[in-house]
DNA sequence: CATTTTACATACGTAGTGTATGCCAACGGA
DNA sequence: TCCGTTGGCATACACTACGTATGTAAAATG
């Protein structure tokens, strides 16, 4: 009794991905050799071209698994707030928390735009962007946010965390630099609540 | 009577920085072919190594005139303005509009973070930043600005900037999305004024 | 003028990507 | 069950590009 076919190629393709989303994560893309991860995952750069194309290729598959695991983190996240602008602040900030592990700050902010473009342009990716963007609309809905386009706020908002992030990460004293950028994360959204200012 | 050896130096420096800002610029860091910018100079890539020591050494060297010629240019505009608060949101706007184009676009924020990492530690660059800072500086001696640490918000303001800009140059609208993403931007500067609102 | 330094070119080794080709196992119809 | 076909994956090869080692000629130094 043999797997069917279908299973073999999930496996394969899983293989694939998991030892490019190990490689990537550590040594970057441009020094992530597919000869090398592939024979890591007891395969060869034939399988590779056959199920993804080329290395950007599975580069994209892999920063759409990731982008759905953030996606659900961050969900989880929200349902556990109080209000649905606490929702926003509280994601957001464990966005920035997300992203310092290196391997997300790898993949996802230091290679990701360098090989796939701008973050916005991501194909099927970027969950993350759009929940806060609905979000935001509803929050204007309810007169919560000052007049601005959510889509336009949601993007400024995440390039700052992003931006945080990577400040952080690079930083000699995480600890203190996180806390300063959180502050000021905190100013910054603060000036976009159309709300009463007793919050939170 | 011949031209003095500093000069010739300055000079083949300064034609390989050329061709590689041009190729960089345009075909991007990774598809710039060194034997190609190199004889487009009238070179060989001997040239480049004995100068730069590396491709990402003269990477570097575009990128620093680059960071200065943006520094000289936002530096006028600040003058121009009335008041220090004022020079921090037409600056900021103005690093926007630079960023819209194609060039700074591609070497300063596509390429750069990836090939050299983190904006924040660039060596001897980055002076944009540290201007920021230093008018927020300035700004929170006077009470003008809310009690946050001047440079994390500097940090962010110019993640925030580099982000809208990479998203309205990649937009199918960008008169259009360039406006939104201003007002939203107006809009996080105003929650980190601390002055009277009747201002501008 | 002799010697050393230096700016730059040439030649070569190597690694990495993409493509063309080949093989073998799994599927589907008779 | 047999056989033809499909397709998953490996192998082999060509090409490009980077980096280094070496060579050369001119300028600098005394």
């Amino acid at each position: 009794m043999r797997k069917p076919r279908k299973e073999m190629i999930a496996e394969t393709r899983a293989k694939l991905t998991a030892a490019a989303r190990q490689a990537f994560g550590t040594v970057g893309y441009a020094d992530a050799s597919m000869d090398d991860f592939t024979a890591a995952a007891g395969l060869t750069r034939g399988a590779l071209y056959h199920h993804f194309g080329d290395k950007k290729g599975l580069f994209q598959a892999v920063v759409r698994q990731i982008d759905m695991e953030m996606t659900e983190r961050l969900s989880e996240i929200s349902t556990r707030a109080p209000s649905l602008w606490q929702a926003v602040v509280d994601s957001q900030i464990a966005y920035i928390q997300m992203a310092l592990e290196p391997e997300i700050q790898r993949i996802m902010f230091h290679d990701g735009p360098a090989v796939l473009g701008d973050i916005s342009q991501w194909p099927d990716t970027n969950c993350c962007v759009m929940d806060l963007k609905n979000k935001l609309d509803a929050l204007k809905a309810d007169g919560l946010l000052v007049d601005v386009d959510p889509e336009a706020a949601a993007r400024l908002i995440n390039g700052a965390s992003i931006h945080a992030a990577t400040w952080i990460a690079s930083s000699d004293t995480p600890e203190e630099t996180s806390s300063k950028a959180v502050t000021v994360f905190r100013a910054i959204l603060d000036g976009l609540y159309a709300g009463d200012p007793a919050r939170s």
